[in-house]
DNA sequence: TCTTGACCTTCCAGCGACTGGAAGGTTTAC
DNA sequence: GTAAACCTTCCAGTCGCTGGAAGGTCAAGA
């Protein structure tokens, strides 16, 4: 099957199973006689892992070490459960930081008129030189 | 005063400050005898207004966008409203997909006995071809 | 057979918002 | 005198792609 048959399949585009291929991410693909890359079953199951992994916000070089521990087969479940749950803490902060920051701006919000008027509490805000919570 | 004082004073690094100047997001700083870059009440409000905007989420396009109006006495807070919470709805979306995410990596984290065996329910789940929600 | 369009290839540039570092000038303190 | 701590400009790198140019290949229809 052709790239964009391995991508329709796997979740990725082409041009992030070349660019996945050129940093090592994956082995370089068979080729056909006209030189076009071919997948199948095996190599469409190691892209799909891929994708999900980022899916859930793993970045390529955690992807890198998921990868290696879903090939070795001495591996020790503990240090997938270790990647899992740091990365979880990481969205944790994150979304934190979001929330806090969202919390803001709906504050901010509430308290401008929003109307035809110069006056506005948002733009006040931002100027001010109170500290800020976040 | 100097830009490492305008940076400790405004909370951007001076690296930043000296970036904002070559975009155009800020007025080329007034320049000393020796060249140094010197700012003073006007130029540090205006870097504060600037990381304030940053700090609550507001892309480099959209400081611009506030920055102008803040500089306009002849401005609308509906302009200011309409952009404030245009970020907030973006910001839950990013939210909500973040917590989506670590939904998912708690779940596969809470099927994984992370002991020294090589089975895994997480290198079982990326590698699964089951359909995800997210 | 010709042509059209949809594939495929490689390679290079660009995104956003900085950050690091080199190479060199200036100031300050001892 | 000299060392440290500033400052300057400029260029390259980060991350994870994505867009586009320039060109080769293939399948279907007139």
């Amino acid at each position: 099957m052709n790239i964009s048959e391995a991508a329709r399949r796997s979740g990725l585009s082409s041009k992030t199973i070349r660019y996945y291929e050129d940093i090592g991410l994956i082995a370089p693909a068979e080729r056909g006689d006209n030189g076009y890359r071919q997948y199948e079953g095996r190599a469409i199951e190691e892209l799909k892992f891929l994708c999900r992994a980022r899916e859930v916000g793993f970045d390529l070089d955690e992807c890198r070490q998921l990868r290696d521990l879903h090939r070795d087969s001495g591996r020790q479940s503990k240090h997938a459960r270790a990647l899992v749950l740091e990365k979880s803490a990481q969205l944790q902060q994150r979304i934190d930081s979001l929330v806090a920051m969202q919390q803001v701006l709906e504050e901010m919000a509430s308290r401008c008129h929003g109307d035809e008027g110069p006056e506005c509490a948002i733009l006040d805000d931002l100027a001010s030189g109170e500290e800020r919570l976040i």
